[in-house]
DNA sequence: TTCAGCCTGTCG
DNA sequence: CGACAGGCTGAA
């Protein structure tokens, strides 16, 4: 419930020149909400995205001064959005515009029920890694937690949506769950850059059974993992035991 | 579906 | 120096 003072922009190159943020100044947050990869605030009459990209790191209380994007100062506390590489987004939309936002991509991987989420499945042919990355389709699934989740599932990446069985869609449904849950839990994936917002490191990253590892011995049956590109992201994985 | 491109840094 | 990195877009 606390009011933004200020709006301040550091780094304008990152914004387009029709940016508005500033009129955010003066209203209360009600609200902080998570869907698929994007975090929302949720103002009084405004609602502030912001995507993390692959470098983006949101601050509480902090005075680094390399890569600020912008900074919100509130009344008791200030919240800076760094991002190195300007991969992530910052938007800001009015409540109409958020609604369509919001239907712009799928439900989030943790909200979504198996029934729709077999029903999608069914519904397309691409690699089941391209679907989970499909933020259209479900959201909330990036290229490290799709190849934890299809390696805890047993299923190749290369494998068709469309000529799955039932029980391995089951499988894989829980597997997204269980995977997505351990990662929240462990506070996030901190290879390199990410950080919560105190700045310290999640511990998913401990927990890697497959994702950057391609060479090293697979985790249940000992042979090397194999790494392919698909959907132009490198997939890593174990051809003996995902089938 | 593939590809370059957006950007900056690290690693070999 | 080139290759690569938690993402996504728009064009071919």
């Amino acid at each position: 419930e606390q009011k933004l003072l200020k709006f301040e922009i550091k780094d304008f190159s990152f914004f387009n020149n029709t940016f508005s943020g500033y009129e955010l100044a003066g209203q209360k947050v009600k609200n902080l909400i998570r869907k698929g990869k994007w975090l929302f605030f949720l103002f009084e009459r405004n609602v502030l995205a912001f995507h993390l990209g692959l470098t983006g790191k949101l601050l509480l209380n902090s005075n680094i001064f390399s890569h600020v994007i912008c900074v919100l100062f509130f009344e008791k506390c200030s919240l800076s959005f760094y991002d190195l590489r300007k991969f992530g987004k910052v938007k800001v939309f009015d409540y109409k515009e958020w609604k369509e936002f919001l239907n712009s991509f799928g439900k989030d991987a943790l909200e979504i029920s198996f029934e729709e989420f077999k029903k999608l499945i069914n519904s397309c042919s691409q690699k089941i890694k391209s679907f989970l990355l499909d933020q259209k389709k479900i959201s909330g699934i990036g290229n490290i937690y799709a190849d934890e989740i299809l390696f805890k599932a047993g299923i190749s990446p290369h494998r068709r949506t469309s000529l799955l069985e039932e029980q391995e869609i089951k499988k894989l449904y829980e597997c997204m769950r269980e995977t997505l849950g351990e990662g929240i839990k462990l506070g996030g994936c901190s290879i390199r850059d990410y950080r919560d917002v105190f700045n310290q490191k999640g511990r998913f990253q401990g927990k890697l059974q497959v994702y950057g590892k391609a060479g090293d011995l697979c985790p249940r049956c000992r042979k090397p993992l194999k790494k392919d590109i698909i959907s132009q992201r490198t997939t890593t994985y174990c051809s003996f035991c995902q089938k």
